[in-house]
DNA sequence: TTAAAGTTTCAAAAATTATTGAAAGTTTAT
DNA sequence: ATAAACTTTCAATAATTTTTGAAACTTTAA
């Protein structure tokens, strides 16, 4: 395969993935052709890659800046907004798993909190099941967080290191 | 908080997140309504609960199905359908991982292998970072797969021990 | 067989989400 | 102060996803 068709198809792989997964496609795909260029990038040059307007190139680049994954840059002498990701995978990682903890994860633990502290009679079996579900969301979802803050906390090949190495 | 609103309240945050994860919100929450249902349920009951219509609920409930988090029941005598979830959320979990896994993780995963392979110069700037790019992606969704793998065939106290032993 | 009870399908409609593009805004240089 | 270069905003539009509902289908019992 050539290099322009398989950076073609990197693109088109994040922005499937990124839409499975609640990010929109177009903010993929900026991101997979920024985190493929071994330059920044101007406004112009994305719009012109990605085929997208200008309004929609630059909602997504300020929302790439918002979950920390790329950010401005600026060439001595010239006006324009240059563009450079991050190429380090597990800053990557790291920064997607802070985001979305932050955004998804902490707003439903804090409903399962409350939900959790409900009171009701253990004889009836609507309040029993209600109570065993939520107890039990709850201690995973408090597991994946905490795994998550060490994710935060680690480096890479530490962190991978000690999770399979259990798993031997 | 009264029961029956601790329970709209879970099924509205359950719905969230489902829709936040690429999840659709109706899937959700008749997944949410499930599990805190004691018995199983019929479709009228749930279209009736959640207002939706019998086509939704149909449909949806055949998802749930495929997903493997619900299952169809029979009464003795009766000739409506009941549907009833697992109540384990450690199968739950692993249930959803395992459909993520093969529907969206494994495409990917072929496709950063056929881009592995692409060929260039090792002096092209654009090759280069391409390559280290894919390399790295790659490797990281290595890593993914083979812990998801080893969650599939764990049990839930010996994964979570293993994993948080590690983080003290 | 027939009809009642129940389930499934899917084209059309509704709702949601993403995108456009042109106008407004900003910054810089002269 | 003006204009050129560039960025941001957002109402309107387009695209996508979800939902509806009625017709078709299936199963069971009389």
């Amino acid at each position: 395969m050539e290099l322009a068709a398989a950076k073609l198809k990197f693109i088109e792989a994040w922005g499937k993935l990124g839409s499975e997964w609640g990010i929109n496609r177009t903010m993929a795909q900026v991101h997979a052709l920024l985190l493929i260029s071994p330059e920044a990038l101007t406004t112009e040059e994305i719009m012109e890659t990605l085929s997208i307007s200008r309004g929609n190139a630059n909602m997504t680049l300020r929302d790439l800046i918002g979950w920390g994954l790329i950010e401005k840059q600026h060439k001595a002498g010239e006006r324009k907004e240059y563009f450079f990701a991050d190429k380090d995978v597990w800053n990557i990682a790291r920064q997607v798993a802070k985001e979305r903890k932050k955004r998804e994860l902490e707003p439903v633990l804090k409903v399962l909190n409350e939900l959790s502290s409900v009171q009701g009679d253990d004889k009836d079996p609507e309040y029993k099941t209600f109570k065993k579900s939520i107890t039990d969301i709850n201690k995973l979802a408090g597991n994946v967080d905490k795994t998550l803050e060490t994710m935060l906390k680690a480096e890479e090949s530490w962190f991978w290191g000690s999770v399979l190495k259990v798993f031997k």
